[in-house]
DNA sequence: CCAAACTGTAAGTGTCCACTTACAGTTTGT
DNA sequence: ACAAACTGTAAGTGGACACTTACAGTTTGG
């Protein structure tokens, strides 16, 4: 399938640009269904396309499950780093915490998550999934250290390994959010009052 | 399909003790496999049946997963039990955390609920799990509260309100723990202190 | 201007899976 | 003993779904 001339070269990114276009949306499909649910009927419908048309842009539908997870992980990022550029005293962690009160699950991060674990059971699916979790894990880490500053009693060591398992209770207090969510089991004022409240005193936790 | 004569009574006893029997084995299915990968090829293989000689203990897969809901939830909370009754002088809270801290998902808690809620779209099995959930949400506020005993500053509204918080926040850090532990994220000794440590911080917030 | 590549539309194909039917053999209650 | 109900075995059925093929119409580069 590879190609050798130059001119090839803009159609592959005309196939790029496409894919970019695309992409947005076949994740909100996969966020609201699921991996098996959103079928590549419906994935097409959405894009407003043929199924055939959605195979000359991907080879799999697993191959768009993976664009998806990273779409999902650029689209977190890119907010984090509009939030850390707005104003306000707060420390950009507890600025992501009050969006994420905010707008829990909007991203449907957990939900692209427990499809990916749960409705496949591929290597390279997995990989994906954790190679995402983990540079979004290690994000969350070094906000929380920022948060606190540099100036601690304890050592750097001993700073890190506590910031990471607070790293890990936040991602979950987001899962549960989303669980929550997604079954309607709380009210959106628990839900935002959890992350809000529990997600504070986690972040204070190592001081 | 009733019946009505007195000797049929027995006979939808047998087919209880049956269903009892198999369930189990059907819960582990749908645990490991998630709803759609658990076939009912796959789930009478496991049962050492023919499909038909499922389906005529169940009406539908469905019923199946509605079924292996309350084991499970039946399941965990006999455990809990044996714990309350253990020696050691921890309060149940406590020998709760530390018993999921060495046996994060082993039940297979997390799993389940993934599974029905991303991969079926149905509000049976919707209600089923809201209901497993706030009956196990509950129980943990009961279990935190009687943690820290009745001799608190707060009013009694306060305390059970943040009880509720932590008890979530308990419930996101084993959502957390199982997809840790379902992707190989970390190791199973960081994912053991991630339980113990913030779980126990957790505890404690409400003090 | 024309050939090569792309886009749009429609109709499959093969496979998997929940669920069913048919039927012979065995219990069970009376 | 005998009918009614149950168990075991085997073979379907119908539908959904990932993925493909065919082909006519349109762009595009040289």
């Amino acid at each position: 399938m590879d190609t050798y001339s130059l001119g090839m070269s803009k159609i592959f990114q005309k196939k790029e640009t496409r894919r970019s276009e695309l992409i947005p949306v076949i994740t909100q499909a996969f966020v609201d269904l699921g991996y098996n649910r959103a079928t590549t009927a419906e994935l097409a419908r959405r894009c407003e396309l043929r199924e055939n048309e959605l195979y000359r842009l991907w080879d799999s539908k697993k191959s768009m499950f993976i664009s998806a997870i990273q779409c999902i992980y650029a689209g977190t990022m890119s907010e984090w780093e509009s939030l850390a550029k707005s104003r306000g005293n707060e420390s950009l962690a507890e600025k992501i915490i009050s969006y994420q009160a905010a707008n829990h699950g909007k991203a449907g991060f957990f939900r692209i998550i427990f499809a990916g674990l749960q409705e496949v059971n591929d290597p390279e699916i997995k990989s994906a999934l954790r190679e995402m979790y983990q540079q979004f894990h290690s994000t969350f880490v070094s906000l929380i250290l920022e948060h606190h500053g540099e100036s601690d009693a304890k050592t750097a060591d001993e700073a890190v390994a506590e910031a990471k398992l607070v790293a890990w209770a936040l991602i979950g207090i987001g899962a549960i959010a989303d669980i929550d969510r997604s079954i309607n089991l709380t009210s959106a004022t628990q839900r935002k009052r959890l992350i809000n409240g529990v997600g504070r005193d986690l972040l204070e936790m190592l001081a």
